[in-house]
DNA sequence: TGTACATCAGTGAACGCGCGTTCACTGATGTAC
DNA sequence: TGTACATCAGTGAACGCGCGTTCACTGATGTAC
């Protein structure tokens, strides 16, 4: 499916090619994966030459930086909604969450890619802002979990949880997207995800915070 | 670090080429990554026409699918290795394989990342026999666990298990490769690691099997 | 309300690059007699 | 033991390709007067 943004006569003043750029990304990416990702591919999907993108992101670093910053964005409300759904118990919060982070992973594969990946600049200030953002909505619920306040610093069990259920729900989400799980079990990818997600990722969550009082 | 074989005339019969350019890419993807790897580089880095590749391997993905099987080959030794370092007790043996997992993704981070990508011939049938292998390795600790043979199902908990473990140690692993650990708890990654590999892998290797009688 | 003009947001042709692969070839090896 | 010759394992020049980026440019917009 090709992105059109606008009937009209496009010449010169798209309107919204900003957007429309990142749309376009967002669809090649979906498509091909991070590799198959080019600058003139991208132009080419919103009608435009191969100059205009680097008016508005300087080269392709720039928009993919972008992309992935957008990426961040999204992953921070996935977990968030996530908390939500998980309710009082703090262990069902952290669950929720890593569900939330597989599943976007799973259905934004190519964004998923590229959001850890080189080929962006990590030293871009908005980018980090986001990727932090997204990191401390998992801080937080493992805070909750240990009852730390948002000033106190992780304990050395709080550091062990929180990297245990991030190493699951990424290596999870990697697994998955690499293919590893579409013929396990004697079952297709989605059947599995289906029967071992909210199971696997609720044990690590269950195993990492402190038995309740 | 170039690699030289040999030190002969070097015109025609190189003598070892075939291991001569494993050997290049492999230093290459140590060098550049996934990404950095080219043909033409690695046929430059063994002192060979552009041409000669092409004469072992058939193309590029010939040469990185005997890469990423030998990868396999050695991710099975390090699995078996680490196995027999946990001794008798089976969350000791799953977490020491898990660790060993982790070590040999970090160490060979181009190699591991070549092994679940895309641009490698997945239906190479000694490429997937040599995967399934050392995931075997792994499926075989949790068996011990469990309590069952070779020939014997997995359980729904036991398969909850493998995949906890196995998302849990590939996640680590990615993520330190992808430089996210580089600067959590106000330390480098290596003293980051020290400090939590063994406590989150082992953590989930625990929770993972049932308790012991 | 009408006009001059600066600024903005594009064009499209051209650049040089490294790539994977092909092709006709050639030198070294080893085997059959 | 010596020789003819098939086979093997390379060469290196050439191909066509898509890429990111540059450059001088131009059409549309919107603001100042």
């Amino acid at each position: 499916m090709m992105v059109t943004m606008t009937a009209s006569p496009r010449h010169y003043h798209h309107g919204d090619l900003r957007n429309a750029l990142i749309a376009a990304t967002e669809e090649l990416l979906a498509e091909r994966g991070v590799d198959g990702f080019s600058l003139r591919e991208v132009a080419r999907r919103a009608g435009v030459s191969p100059a205009a993108p680097a008016h508005h992101f300087g080269d392709a670093t720039g928009l993919l930086t972008a992309v992935a910053t957008l990426g961040f964005e999204e992953l921070t409300r996935a977990l968030r909604e996530g908390d939500a759904r998980g309710g009082a118990d703090p262990a069902a919060r952290l669950r929720e969450q890593g569900v939330a982070y597989v599943r976007f992973a799973v259905r934004h594969p190519g964004r998923f890619g590229l959001m850890f990946r080189n080929g962006i600049n990590q030293d871009d200030i908005t980018l980090a802002r986001c990727a932090t953002d997204a990191f401390m909505v998992l801080a937080g619920g493992v805070r909750a979990g240990f009852g730390l306040t948002p000033d106190e610093a992780l304990s050395a069990d709080a550091w062990t949880a929180l990297v245990a259920l991030w190493s699951a729900v990424h290596g999870y989400a990697h697994l998955a997207i690499a293919g590893r799980f579409d013929r396990l079990g004697g079952v297709g990818r989605e059947a599995f995800i289906d029967a071992t997600l909210q199971r696997s990722i609720g044990l690590v969550a269950q195993a990492a915070l402190p038995a309740r009082r």
